[in-house]
DNA sequence: TTCCAGGCAGTAG
DNA sequence: CTACTGCATGGA
């Protein structure tokens, strides 16, 4: 692997690299990204196959993206995907001031635009690592979910080599679905999430699920039904699926003990709210939904 | 030992 | 819709 180019991009009104590299730097040592001396790295298959290494890093007012590839021949040509990639994974497209507006307006959150000013949506651009993600994270403490994600990664991902570091692709469709379900255990999934991991990865195999076909449903609520059909997949899961990989902006992950947590201690709300306790404290932000859930894990760490 | 952690499926009401 | 159970792991 070596430097093929470096991209530069404008950072928007609002945006603060700083704020989103300290949420995907909490402490869990994420095994699918790389974060080094300010820099955020990770590997990127291209639509013509091709696996580069983006790093993203803050250069003045701007924002650096070196590329690491093999092939220079034909990374011109890509420039605009890596670029939309990098755009699309910092949400960097989107004008948040009406929602700081409304946070600004609320008696309990108008801390939020000063405190977190310029926290983006972070997204999860496959749509298989964030369902295993989901199944992962369910009903378990974040550090051991991470600790099972790499196990994941380690043994069924594919390693990319650099000079300094090993990075990770996450775990294919088809090689998941290649999987039996006493593959998993070792790596210390219960007997339902192996059984959940491997039949989303068989249905995605198979091409009886794909972005393209979610995203070809006309509404939002169409796209949870289509999700929550699926064995593995309840309430939670769809809506953070949604929020992360499709940058659904009405995503309210109910039941979501951090969700849960946020609301008791800046809302007094809970110990377990009902939907419709969330729904009232959710109301003044219609169409910003993901947002305000993000934010509220924001005050967790 | 008990409780719980960024839940889900199944059943009952 | 809520309320319940059973399922699994591992840390506090």
């Amino acid at each position: 692997m070596r430097h093929l180019l470096t991209l530069t991009l404008a950072q928007p009104p609002l945006f603060s690299f700083k704020e989103c590299l300290w949420f995907l730097d909490r402490g869990y040592d994420d095994c699918l990204y790389r974060i080094h001396e300010g820099s955020i790295s990770k590997p990127l298959v291209l639509a013509n196959g091709e696996v580069i290494i983006v790093q993203v890093s803050e250069l003045g007012s701007s924002l650096k993206v070196a590329v690491l590839g093999q092939d220079s021949e034909r990374i011109e040509s890509s420039t605009q995907e890596i670029i939309d990639y990098v755009k699309e994974w910092f949400d960097m497209d989107r004008d948040i001031a009406p929602f700081y507006q409304l946070l600004g307006q609320h008696r309990l959150l108008h801390f939020m635009p000063e405190r977190y000013a310029g926290f983006r949506l972070i997204g999860i651009r496959s749509l298989l690592e964030a369902l295993c993600w989901c199944v992962i994270g369910q009903q378990i403490n974040l550090s051991f979910a991470h600790r099972v994600k790499r196990n994941l990664v380690t043994t069924y991902g594919t390693p990319i080599e650099t000079d300094d570091y090993t990075y990770h692709l996450s775990p294919s469709a088809e090689v998941l679905a290649g999987l039996s379900r006493e593959d998993l255990w070792p790596l210390k999934f219960s007997r339902q999430k192996s059984d959940y991991i491997i039949g989303i990865a068989r249905l995605m195999a198979e091409g009886k699920l794909s972005r393209k076909q979610l995203e070809a449903l006309p509404t939002f609520e169409d796209r949870k039904k289509a999700l929550l059909e699926i064995k593995g997949i309840g309430a939670w899961t769809a809506n953070y699926v949604l929020m992360k990989s499709f940058a659904e902006m009405r995503c309210i992950t109910y039941g979501d003990t951090g969700l849960n947590q946020a609301l008791k201690s800046i809302a007094g709300i809970g110990p377990k709210p009902k939907k419709e306790e969330i729904d009232t404290f959710f109301a003044p932000f219609v169409g910003w939904e993901s947002y305000l859930v993000f934010y509220l894990w924001r005050t967790l760490s």
